[in-house]
DNA sequence: AATTAATGAGTGAGTACTCACAACAGGATT
DNA sequence: AATCCTGTTGTGAGTACTCACTCATTAATT
């Protein structure tokens, strides 16, 4: 073994790879995200075989990524109500600040590219985050409907909410608070 | 003049070019939208010109199509609260029997293949419902906010609540009802 | 017959992916 | 130290394919 294959590289790329599927949607040719990433076309696919297997991977990283900082900010608080608006502040936050993953994460979420298996994979090393999740769901008035209305809910606001941030920073904490309490206020039994 | 050219083939093309566009994504082949409308390639080409041509014809139809379902059951309640109600489950009703209308008119909405203009051109034919919207968004507590963000919280949770009616359409009333209340109870002020 | 609509094989640009080769980092041999 | 040797990574022109779009031809109507 004479050269380690970079880890370096592969996050170059996974990052490149979020960028510009961001700006131009997953079907982003390999080209500009090799070129992104600063690393021939060749590359690319010695990281990964297919660009199948690069949406998955990219799928996987994201999803850790966002799960690593909620767990940062998932301080244990007394209330239910603390412990949720302290999901939804890190929820936000990540989004805002890292814009084009939070993007091309979407975009990965309703793509057919990202396998079932991958989904799983990934579920499985978030229980800790979803049992919270759980746990907010089963006290409050969403929860009496199946197949996790609640979380849908509590998606669809917070993408609303980031948007906003986004577009009109000066304002990012008065569209923080009013969207969580449309989820909260509107929820809670 | 031999030959009128058909509104029957232009709508058919739409028609084809929403549902394809519906399960492949905004990039579905012009061949495939063609042969879907039972017409040559070529054909779809004298009706739209290019493609984005395309997308924007087809924004700007199932925006007009939206918009006359809307007014249809747009009956003057005595309420605020019914009026809002009347206008939620007229855009749930839609999207749930125009699935595919829904989803496309969806991806077009956040495209930038649809133009500033068509944008514009649409929306100044949507005034009268903007109307009540806004009668909507004065009286509730968003409105404090900038830039639409009450109605921008309405289309993410008619979007989610949907999905949830199509995913499960036994439960399609509790979903409906569920999705308004948390709209509106957490947005009056 | 005159005129226009409809057709679909053809065109060039762009795509994901390949592969023969260059570049490189050690360890072994002088 | 200097040289080869070996196995791996990195490269980018090349390949087969798909795409949006064209245009010479055919079909249809008055």
């Amino acid at each position: 073994m004479a050269l380690p294959r970079s880890e370096e590289k592969r996050i170059a790329l996974l990052a490149s790879a979020a960028d510009i599927m961001a700006a131009q949607g997953l079907g982003a040719s390999t080209a500009s995200i090799a070129r992104g990433a600063g690393v021939a076309e060749g590359t690319l696919f010695r990281y990964f075989a297919t660009k199948d297997v690069l949406y998955n991977a990219l799928y996987t990283h994201l999803k850790l990524d966002l799960a690593a900082a909620l767990r940062q900010h998932m301080a244990v608080h007394d209330s239910l109500d603390g412990q949720v608006r302290a999901l939804w502040d890190a929820y936000i936050d990540w989004g805002v600040s890292n814009l084009s993953f939070f993007k091309t994460l979407n975009q990965l979420v309703v793509s057919d590219k990202v396998t079932d298996e991958t989904r799983c994979t990934v579920a499985s090393q978030l229980s800790d985050i979803k049992c919270v999740a759980q746990a907010c769901s089963d006290n409050n008035g969403l929860s009496a409907l199946p197949g996790g209305f609640a979380d849908a809910v509590f998606m669809a606001l917070a993408e609303t909410t980031i948007q906003f941030v986004v577009r009109d920073p000066a304002n990012g904490q008065a569209y923080k608070s009013a969207g969580f309490r449309v989820f909260w206020s509107g929820s809670v039994r």
